[in-house]
DNA sequence: AGGTGCATGTAACAGGTTACATGATTAA
DNA sequence: TTAATCATGTAACCTGTTACATGCACCT
């Protein structure tokens, strides 16, 4: 009811906006800076691509939430974007927005442990490639750390979620992996205390 | 060199294969089991829905790693699948296979955080949100857990591995709330020992 | 008589990746 | 001159979701 006579000036903004919305405050403007900014920084949580990048900032413009013009360094064309005052709004307006937060993981490593019955003697091998998958990605956040640092705060906290987050999951694959190398593995494990 | 000379009975599994292949040999077996039991299960980590499951079975019996039999309920038309030969080595292959599993996360929760400086007065709020939704999905988990114990290890462990890593970012939504709750959050926090 | 659960399926759409095409600029 | 980086874009393809359509069985 009171929520119903709230102007809708803009439509929902869909998956790949917000990030391109987003994106563009931080001073990142043309569709390879965003596209080179998104691969340093969100990709852990959130990837883009170049195929959603240039036709989203179309949209985003006929929209009228962002406003690109032409700023060509030498002879080589190059469109810098920036956020309209409608663009601004509806980026606060998705932020500011109480719905839960979607989530989607689509997990190899943990979809083969989950069969790993089927090939029990794979076990150890699984976990030990889900190690090494999180701790290349450990070395990732780690080379980002220094940059985010300096920049917003925002960036700083889901880098140090990312870096704990993995951590975490290096330990628990260790433990894991000692808790089957021995004996074979229990069939029953204990509530194990990680 | 040596892997050269495999023989190569049967293309990669598509991403949906694999659900589909690995979860056959749990017993379930009707394309709605099939979901019902990856809603209940790997629905964190790995969804799927009918329009990919049916489609699937089909295309997995066309490729002879599964077959159907009719096996009705009453009047009711029910197909009931098994792993073929076939299918078996595919899944113990993909299961075998040595290259780093694939992993991708679309978290709204995470981009919201990162894109917080535009709106700092929200911060509090998203992190509140990711809080509640972390918190939601624990219940699920633990709702799953006392039937996971009868089950095989491997539905175990990334059952496990599910709830501490959930756990872990409940914690750490705490820590960083109460970080920002007071004086309004510094703007160069210290490392943190969350 | 009606609701819930079991069971199968598809069409339209939305979302996203990959490969390709093009070409200028800069540093070695 | 060559390689790397900057820069823009699209077409074909693959993947996945949502909404819909259908109907039996079982319990109350």
């Amino acid at each position: 009811m009171s929520a119903d006579d709230a102007p809708k000036s803009h439509a929902a903004l869909s998956a790949t906006a917000r990030v391109v919305l987003g994106l563009i405050p931080f001073g990142r403007r043309t569709g390879y800076d965003i596209k080179t900014f998104v691969d340093r920084t969100t990709r852990h949580f959130w990837a883009a691509s170049y195929g959603q990048i240039y036709p989203e900032l179309k949209k985003l413009e006929d929209r009228g939430l962002v406003s690109g013009r032409p700023e060509p360094s030498g002879g080589r064309a190059r469109t810098v974007y920036e956020l309209t005052r409608e663009g601004e709004s509806a980026l606060k307006g998705w932020l500011a927005s109480g719905e839960e937060p979607s989530y989607e993981l689509r997990d190899e490593g943990m979809l083969k442990l989950f069969f790993s019955d089927s090939l029990p003697e794979h076990r150890l091998a699984i976990l030990r490639a889900i190690r090494e998958r999180e701790e290349q990605s450990l070395v990732h956040l780690r080379a980002i750390e220094p940059h985010a640092s300096q920049g917003p705060t925002g960036a700083q906290l889901t880098l140090q979620m990312g870096i704990g987050l993995t951590e975490w999951t290096i330990e628990w694959c260790r433990a894991t992996e000692r808790r089957f190398s021995k004996a074979g593995g229990p069939s029953t494990p204990q509530p194990s205390k990680v």
